[in-house]
DNA sequence: GGCATTCATAGACGGCTGTCGATACAGAAC
DNA sequence: GTTCTGTATCGACAGCCGTCTATGAATGCC
């Protein structure tokens, strides 16, 4: 964020550059609490339809960033309650923002996402071989 | 599942064995209502510590199947709340259930967990190529 | 300066969610 | 059958969440 914002929370503190298929899974050993509360919140923050498809708005966007106005005016929905979104998206770390000029771009921190792709992935010895 | 539960709505309707890595990604192209919904169900099953806790649980274990009384000792939660949690966690299509007994053992399933995973991965294509 | 535009914040309100205790249901042991 | 254990469901309640309107803050233009 590189606007008036303050830091906030930031829920990814390790935004490594772990590829998607990375091991470093749910699914490896159990996860404490304290990474699960980390992990919740990201999750969470994609727990919303609107949340998702501004995060597929923004993603699938060729210059990787979009306007609020853009993102206003693809919903039935008023601008603060977009806004509003657009702040749980940010303090989830999942998206960036900066202002230039009148106008504010969000894009995508790429790096989140693979991370919390990371954790969903399931390693081959995890799977179990048979049907039961 | 294979209790008395009835079908309920199961969020994930093709679990097709994509890959961690496919690129059915969210940031390809703007995803449409419908897919946000269902998308959103299951990440807002994720998006809680207990529910991640139990996935993580159910998921490390070994065999793949964990009981019920070995889930519930694990928190200090009432035993109806770690069942409704794993309610959460079956109509999402995240777990199944079965029942041999007195017990019921849950498992994971893993394609819907890659499903998710393949979900958040980011093509090369959509990572921005410089910082400005 | 004054005004318009873009976006964020504040406050309010209804509905959803996580939790509990109480209870019902399923299977095993007697 | 009765009883005990393990699990699911029910009903209630506090707190959170998504939405709105109203307002404030930042920037640009006159």
């Amino acid at each position: 964020m590189s606007i008036q914002h303050a830091p906030e929370d930031l829920a990814l503190l390790d935004p490594t550059e772990a590829g998607a298929c990375a091991q470093a899974a749910l699914v490896s050993e159990p996860i404490d609490e304290t990474a699960a509360a980390g992990l919740a919140q990201v999750f969470k923050a994609l727990g919303d339809p609107v949340r998702l498809r501004l995060v597929s708005l923004i993603g699938a966007r060729d210059g990787g960033e979009v306007c609020v106005c853009d993102l206003t005016s693809a919903f039935d929905l008023s601008q603060p309650t977009i806004s509003h979104h657009l702040k749980v998206l940010r303090e989830a770390g999942l998206i960036d923002s900066e202002r230039r000029g009148t106008w504010v771009y969000y894009r995508l921190v790429p790096s989140a996402l693979e991370r919390m792709a990371g954790v969903l992935s399931v390693p081959v010895s995890s799977r179990p071989s048979g049907p039961g």
